[in-house]
DNA sequence: GTATAATGAGTAGAAGAACGAGGTATCGGC
DNA sequence: GCCGATACCTCGTTCTTCTACTCATTATAC
């Protein structure tokens, strides 16, 4: 009940950089949380979630500083930059689209396309 | 504006069986009808659209026959299969589960997390 | 005090999907 | 005869994610 059966790919690093925007959090608690709000519907693996971080971390859209959490363990606190910002305002909207493309396509009834 | 910066993988599955749902239908119609109907949004480039018609027909989701067009060319005409109309509505239910769960995550304020 | 589970980070290798760029062939218009 | 549209296909590359690990620390159970 991963990504894989319930989440098609490409929309990971839109959900991580909308949780991360909320605030820095680090990665671990990106992972519960998403699954939370969800209500189980999205479960990330930690080997999907890490290289994703990597990913957004390196393509500068993602910045980070370790920081103590307040169990008194060392964790890497992710925030997101400027250009963060803007790529999840551009993939949000790019979602909407296609989200609105997709319901109207999978909404077809028998008789609309003859 | 293809597949690649507006569709996530895995969705292209869903739309193909959904079309050919409506009706037998080739594969160069499938393409032309998803982009119209969709206004656009969803363009699907040949190099992904025929390994895609390949992989649901191995997987026995899509049956195929050659036919000839009103054009008078001869084409794959596809239908779905039993199991491939299990497979739609499966995977027309995950969608909408999906599109529930990011449109949640997404509209989360800033208050609404912490 | 030691085992164990939870927290927290990370990597390597494989699988799968999509893409661009090619190729083949037929048909109609010029 | 040539060009564009229709209609099919494949190859190699790239990207993302998955599974399956490793490693370290802290809290709890025994």
């Amino acid at each position: 009940m991963n990504i894989k059966s319930d989440l098609p790919q490409g929309t990971l690093d839109l959900l991580i950089l909308k949780i991360v925007a909320l605030g820095p959090v680090h990665g671990y608690a990106i992972a519960q949380r998403l699954q939370q709000v969800s209500r189980d519907v999205v479960q990330v693996p930690q080997g999907s979630l890490y290289p994703a971080l990597h990913r957004l971390e390196n393509r500068g859209l993602l910045a980070a500083d370790w920081k103590e959490t307040e169990t008194g363990r060392e964790a890497k606190f992710y925030r997101l930059t400027r250009k963060g910002r803007a790529q999840l305002e551009a993939e949000t909207a790019s979602w909407g689209r296609l989200a609105e493309a997709v319901g109207l396509i999978l909404r077809l009834s028998e008789g609309g396309a003859e």
